[in-house]
DNA sequence: AATAAGTGCGCAAACGATAGCACGATGATT
DNA sequence: AATCATCGTGCTATCGTTTGCGCACTTATT
């Protein structure tokens, strides 16, 4: 705790000088909680103006010797930076900020982090900006459009430098008047209402090899539960599954299409449903990660034999899936690569700074997913629940 | 987009009123590549400067009117507030934090965010400080010293309000003396180097009831399989099993005892010598989450019986867990609770500004965690790999 | 009628860092 | 010897917002 005592040597060096402390600063003390031990100390916070006086030079001299120009001889630069070292030094972003007309903030709007899914895409985010010199913020929407307003607005306020943002179903007019002010990428889900460069994953591939793979296995009956179709991602996995039934001239009964909340708490009652019908699926496709988890629960509940009795598709593989049972067959997505891609492309779009040297707005860069097959899904037998029609 | 097309008739009027507008503005344009439809529009951003010439009065009425001031009359409130809308007016927060020396910004420093345990507290803290106004600084260590220690002065640069601590084995001494300058709570981990106010879980008790569970059973061979010693986590838990074991008279193998990297490939590679054993164990406690991944892929891979060869107690309860073939017997921690728990008191401290209110620096607040049976625990029986010595 | 109190608002000084401009000193060139 | 380029540094305005002080005006009290 040297540098703290420098620190307070200073200030009475300061005081000798009659170095005026504007009255305001007073207030600001080195917080007493974590430093129970030592007695309170009215200490205020070293501004470059105080190591310039300390040092007998100009405030913009420091000013430039911290930040390398090369006009500031080495012997100064040098006496800045240890004098910047001793009495503690730091520096106020805030007031950078005011200047440079950069905040080296960037924002996160995801809906969720508890969610396999977007926590994998907010650590590769968040490892990203961080290694480019970019602090964090982050926003947790829960998908509700107000709080989603409510966080874009700080953000706007905060004047962040860029934000990657995770569209909630609809998105308020506000919400997307103060976003076309900020750069911005958008990811995973696409926002119809504000064209931006977008990456995200090939929605239909996910779904359309899932129930190819299905009807390859003899299936026909093959149930669906998704997202909303408001959202992009519902929409386009709808899609993927409708395209491949039809094209393998299954036909789909409306009764076993379920496009609601992507929650827990729909799979696992919609599950209950199909397992209550009368002529049961004898395979189902679950296209959210939430729903997948309620849906196992309601097997689990039942005492569905898998694959025998149905066989499962679920969503957003993660190494819980290899444990489930026989083995739970999955649709793989590439998020951290997409996450990667979002954010390297937000942060070259900043570093040219005003430029919109990429081209075209509105960039699509899409990523395949992949089917992981385990134990889950199995070919069609007498076994199964339901007869061949 | 009304508003925007407002606020470019505002920049006409003001060039007519000889408004002059720092050259230095030009180059801030709204971001032409998600407006890629409109022209591309030199528009300054709207300050109370702009607002106060608009309406015929002095910023500082503004200013006030916008801040609710009951000195201002209602009209003028009301006027201002009209106006601002219509010119689309967003606050500078950094200029605000320039005056008032509060950012609204806390920091959260986390070791990891896909990691169940701590996304779930992620997700806490977030809403709290959400709810009371606060923006969230995300920042993921690592478990790296050396990238904590760039990240929380990063986060004393932008003149957090507030810090959320999930300290490194071993935070480097900067770390702690800039820590020190700020408010700030140690979560789940304690940094003996640091004193502060500490939130967390009764580590000793998830390991002693886990052992407990499994000594009940009969089991007297038991390993165990941790995290390092230097966390204060680690020492504990590894202290609840040491108790458990000597009260029961149980003697503790040291080459059954493993303390090391709390991730997955430690619980494969360590789970894999228990189980390569002459000799192996009949039970194991593993008290990392990570490592209980690590730990269940290795059984999988050795085809062990569970429970009837070895019985497994695993960490941080997840609806997966429930899945996971028999069902896992985890140590449930009320980790939710914790992080709400943290975030509220530094808001509450945030709110008394300084006053050190509470009392006692270094306060200690503890949760207590639960044991959640499930199949893969069971009474030892001559059937379990190990012979009763 | 004269003073006191209250209301509504403007002026200007900060907050900390930075960048443009200028200025003195040194050394090099004509 | 005079002019010029270069180097190192100081002065000062500026970013957008807040706030203490003060002024003019209105209403209440003596």
């Amino acid at each position: 705790m040297s540098s703290l005592n420098h620190a307070i040597r200073f200030i009475f060096y300061c005081n000798r000088l009659h170095f005026k402390w504007p009255h305001r600063y007073t207030a600001r003390t080195f917080n007493p909680w974590v430093l129970s031990n030592d007695p309170p100390c009215i200490c205020p916070v070293v501004t470059i103006k105080h190591i310039a006086q300390h040092l007998g030079v100009a405030a913009s001299t420091v000013a430039r010797a911290l930040s390398q120009d090369t006009r500031i001889s080495i012997a100064t630069r040098a006496k800045v930076a240890q004098a910047a070292q001793e009495l503690g030094y730091v520096a106020h972003s805030a007031a950078r900020q005011m200047r440079s007309q950069r905040s080296q903030l960037v924002g996160l709007v995801i809906p969720d982090v508890l969610n396999g899914f977007y926590s994998t895409a907010a650590q590769a985010i968040s490892q990203s900006f961080d290694e480019a010199g970019y602090q964090l913020v982050l926003c947790i929407s829960e998908d509700k459009p107000e709080v989603e307003m409510r966080q874009v607005r700080s953000l706007a306020e905060a004047r962040v430098d860029g934000i990657v943002w995770v569209p909630t179903l609809k998105p308020l007019a506000p919400t997307l008047t103060w976003l076309a002010s900020i750069a911005h990428v958008q990811l995973i889900r696409k926002c119809a209402a504000l064209k931006a460069d977008w990456f995200g994953i090939d929605d239909i591939a996910t779904t359309e090899q899932a129930t190819q793979h299905l009807l390859q296995l003899g299936h026909r009956h093959i149930a669906y539960v998704g997202g909303p179709k408001s959202l992009s991602t519902g929409a386009d996995r709808l899609k993927g599954y409708t395209q491949a039934m039809h094209r393998a001239g299954a036909t789909i009964d409306p009764a076993m299409v379920f496009c609601d909340a992507p929650d827990a708490q729909h799979g696992q009652r919609v599950m209950g449903q199909l397992l209550a019908m009368p002529t049961p699926p004898t395979a189902v496709v679950i296209s959210t990660s939430r729903g997948t988890e309620g849906a196992l629960e309601a097997l689990r509940q039942h005492g569905t034999a898998v694959p025998d009795q149905l066989s499962v598709v679920g969503f957003n593989d993660s190494s819980a899936n290899a444990w489930w049972g026989p083995g739970l067959t999955t649709m793989r997505m590439p998020v951290r690569d997409v996450a990667i891609a979002s954010a390297s492309h937000l942060i070259r779009a900043l570093g040219q700074h005003k430029t919109t040297a990429t081209g075209a707005v509105g960039m699509v860069t899409q990523y395949p997913p992949s089917l992981v097959v385990r134990g889950s899904t199995a070919a069609l037998t007498p076994n199964s629940s339901q007869r061949l029609v």
